[in-house]
RNA sequence: GGACAGGUGGUCGAGUGGUUAAUGGCACCGGGCUGUAAACCCGGCGGCGUGAGCCUGCGGAGGUUCGAAUCCUUCCCUGUCCA
């Protein structure tokens, strides 16, 4: 078979490639015709946090560029310049222009820690949808039926469990279809959940006498509470944003079950990786370690080996030896004697007293490794005293 | 436009005039046990106050009442059926 190779690294970690023949003949026509496919993924860009989900489409983005191809991230600034009106008790106001400027700068920053900037091409949704008449948009509509939304999983649960369903969530596939004309897109990337919408741009193209693109769908990379996938509302996440010590820790809390999965999708292991971890979990190997070595390559890739080093070391001081970080924030204090309470809510470790008291009794709260035993306790500070609240948060206190 | 059913804390979901900051599950937080895994056990889970006090709270706004999430009025929102 032709292509053999490409085909093996576009196909690696996929789910699914729809269909698959087609790309075969993609590759083809671009070898003839020395043209780069043209490889579209879409962002919205109603926020800024990327997290290791999301680059996990990325990543194929970037395979694709490595054999030469051209990756289009769509910043969907349309859509969200409408503002999305769905959720029920409160709708999210219509976001500015500069802040979507703003915040797909910050996107895009954060993905060039995985693409390569000189083979990317970013394009605004406003650019082709901003100047769209109605008769367009019908026209534009007009091309799919309610019977197809229905057919689709999402819309259809929604609606026959009595869920709200805006008709600008039905827009949504539309507009995202049409994004693959206006750039004429050969492979739109993204996770399997967005395979109708994918397939939606598919059809369009054909509509609009285009060659059609190829979905490339990637897995939905579970979230560190190994149950949901990946997201910002269920606090479940890896962020870019992340501390190094922040990736190291999330990652050590992931279930047992997660470490091949991880493995795969949200570190940049190859074959042999691989296999070598399937035979130590295989083993009986502690899964703790092959964590650890993981957790290791994450930080790595994003801050650099140095920083993966300091990061494990901290780690396994903090909770391997439960000794107390070598850094930590300083706090200046001015009042003497201090209650414990106030402290704490003053420090910012508790965002209330109410938090601060329950943390108390919980048990949660030492001074210099002894538990603060009754919530009114008043402390007289001393330089260099290290308050701890919970497993993690710590503060050292500076009195002059 | 009409008839009907709903809107409760992060979420699901009880509660239909008075120990109600509001049962319970989930999620979450802390403690124990650990490998910051799982399982399990214990405690917590509106805010402010140096703990018997105050404030905010059951879609929004008014009202009835000594007292309302619970009754009334009106508005907003969602769904079902009819047009």
């Amino acid at each position: 078979m032709r292509f053999e190779q490409e085909i093996k690294v576009i196909k690696r970690g996929v789910d699914e490639i729809v269909p698959l023949e087609d790309l075969l003949q993609k590759l083809e026509k671009s070898e003839k015709s020395g043209k780069p496919l043209r490889v579209k993924f879409g962002i919205d860009p109603t926020g800024y946090d990327v997290h290791l989900g999301h680059l996990v489409p990325i990543r194929k983005m970037r395979d694709f560029q490595d054999l030469g191809h051209l990756g289009v991230i769509i910043i969907g600034d349309f859509t969200a310049q409408i503002g999305d009106p769905t959720g029920r008790d409160e709708s999210r106001p219509p976001l500015t222009h500069e802040e979507i400027m703003y915040n797909s700068e910050k996107y895009m920053d954060q993905l060039y820690t995985v693409l390569k900037p000189e083979l990317t091409e970013v394009r605004y949704q406003s650019e082709w949808f901003g100047s769209m008449g109605m008769s367009e948009v019908l026209k534009m509509m007009g091309k799919f039926t309610l019977a197809q939304f229905m057919a689709h999983d999402t819309f259809r649960t929604r609606f026959e469990q009595g869920l709200a369903l805006g008709m600008h969530e039905i827009m949504y596939p539309i507009l995202q279809g049409y994004d693959s004309v206006a750039i004429n897109s050969d492979v739109e990337l993204g996770a399997t959940e967005q395979k109708f919408n994918i397939l939606s741009g598919r059809d369009m193209q054909r509509h609009f006498g285009q060659e059609q693109q190829v979905a490339v769908l990637s897995p939905i990379l579970t979230g560190t509470d190994g149950v949901n996938k990946m997201g910002k509302s269920l606090n479940n996440y890896i962020a870019v944003f992340d501390t190094p010590a922040d990736k190291f820790g999330k990652v050590m809390s992931i279930p047992d079950s997660l470490i091949l999965n991880y493995y795969k999708y949200a570190a940049n292991a190859d074959e042999e990786v691989l296999d070598e971890v399937q035979a130590e979990l295989a083993k009986g190997t502690n899964p703790m370690l092959l964590k650890k070595r993981l957790a290791h390559s994450i930080v790595g890739f994003y801050h650099g080996e140095e920083a993966a080093n300091t990061a494990q070391e901290g780690f396994e001081q903090l909770f391997s030896r439960r000794e107390i970080p070598d850094e930590m924030p300083e706090y200046q204090i001015t009042a003497n004697p201090i209650r414990v309470v106030k402290l704490l809510t003053d420090s910012g470790l508790c965002t209330s007293g109410g938090e601060a008291k329950r943390l108390i009794q919980g048990g949660g709260v030492s001074l210099d490794g002894d538990k603060v035993e009754s919530v009114d306790a008043e402390i007289t500070p001393r330089d260099g005293m290290v308050l701890r609240a919970g497993k993690r948060k710590f503060i050292r206190i500076k009195t002059s």
